[in-house]
DNA sequence: ACCTGAACACCGTTCAAGT
DNA sequence: ACCTGAACACCGTTCAAGT
């Protein structure tokens, strides 16, 4: 995570973005507050107010930079489909379950439950996974119904098993194949 | 939902709590504020302090009466025993999509992500759970092995599917069936 | 025993004033 | 253009005082 600090320059956009970031990963959504933002910048409230007009705009542009966080995923799963059915669909879950942002990935999907714009970001990244995902299931051999529902559940699992964390770290990894088999299962 | 309301005489905890799962219910964790509870009970914040020491005992007083209602459900499952295989898994998958108290449900698993008490609370009754449905795959003729696996998928995906709640009213059926055939297929 | 009312610290927000 | 500093409303918390 990159360190956003106060070096006498005036502070861009960016910047408080990172900060917050860095914030969510740390804290969860409730550690987001303006006043902290300050002090990791070494600012005064102030500032924030002459960068965004409100809290609500911070948001936007927060979540802005997120959906272009996961437009790399995204190309990155567009690359997987060189790869052939079942090591692609593995390669997915593992991004799914244990992405590069792990921390700041939990904390936008904790965020979104109680925001409605933060939610509505989500989704429509999620969406364009999920299509992945079940384009993988169609390439494995699956017609359209089954891989629809295969995929929402492949999906629903992953999240689920984001959220319950009960390991934080990560997946075992025989679990992650024990579920594919049962996906794939005809 | 019970109307707590103020008619002269004195206040109960009972009162406080099903107040706060009213809140909860209608506006998620973020609603629950000591504020929003007295002038639903039409008191002042110092009756909150007298009859909780602060904002972290009331919230332990909330999960002891969530836990309490999980009880319920967990006798709901056992009582389901009696039912043969298929039928009681169908049951189970019900009850955790669209139990009784949905909202509350949710609030409350949405609150356990930003608070460790209240998520020690849920995971606790999830443990129960989550073992009723494991004996139910293992009623099915299931090793341990496969029935633990299958088990912690299928929770994990009614967790998914209850947060995703892109329909939130209902998850149909035919996807309930389609979800159980896959998870019971050899 | 049960509650009021006033006080204080904290946080989001505004805005006039500074460089 | 970019930021400070003081002000205000809101919320959690405390506590002396009331019945």
């Amino acid at each position: 995570m990159t360190l956003a600090r106060r070096t006498g320059c005036p502070l861009t956009v960016d910047d408080w973005v990172q900060a917050g970031f860095a914030l969510l990963s740390e804290g969860g959504p409730n550690a987001l507050r303006i006043g902290r933002l300050c002090e990791r910048l070494e600012v005064t409230k102030g500032s924030f107010y002459w960068h965004f007009t409100d809290m609500c705009a911070y948001r936007t542009a927060l979540s802005d930079a997120w959906a272009n966080l996961h437009d790399e995923r995204r190309r990155h799963f567009e690359f997987l489909r060189a790869i052939e059915g079942r090591d692609r669909l593995e390669e997915m879950v593992r991004a799914l379950i244990r992405p590069d942002h792990w921390a700041l990935e939990r904390a936008m999907r904790i965020w979104a439950m109680t925001d409605e714009s933060i939610m509505r970001s989500v989704q429509q990244s999620d969406e364009r996974v999920l299509s992945e995902v079940r384009q993988a299931f169609l390439d494995c051999g699956f017609d359209d119904e089954e891989a629809a529902m295969r995929s929402s559940v492949l999906f629903a699992t992953g999240v689920g098993l984001l959220h319950e964390a009960r390991v934080v770290e990560e997946t075992p990894t025989p679990l992650r194949g024990q579920v594919l088999d049962l996906m794939l299962r005809r």
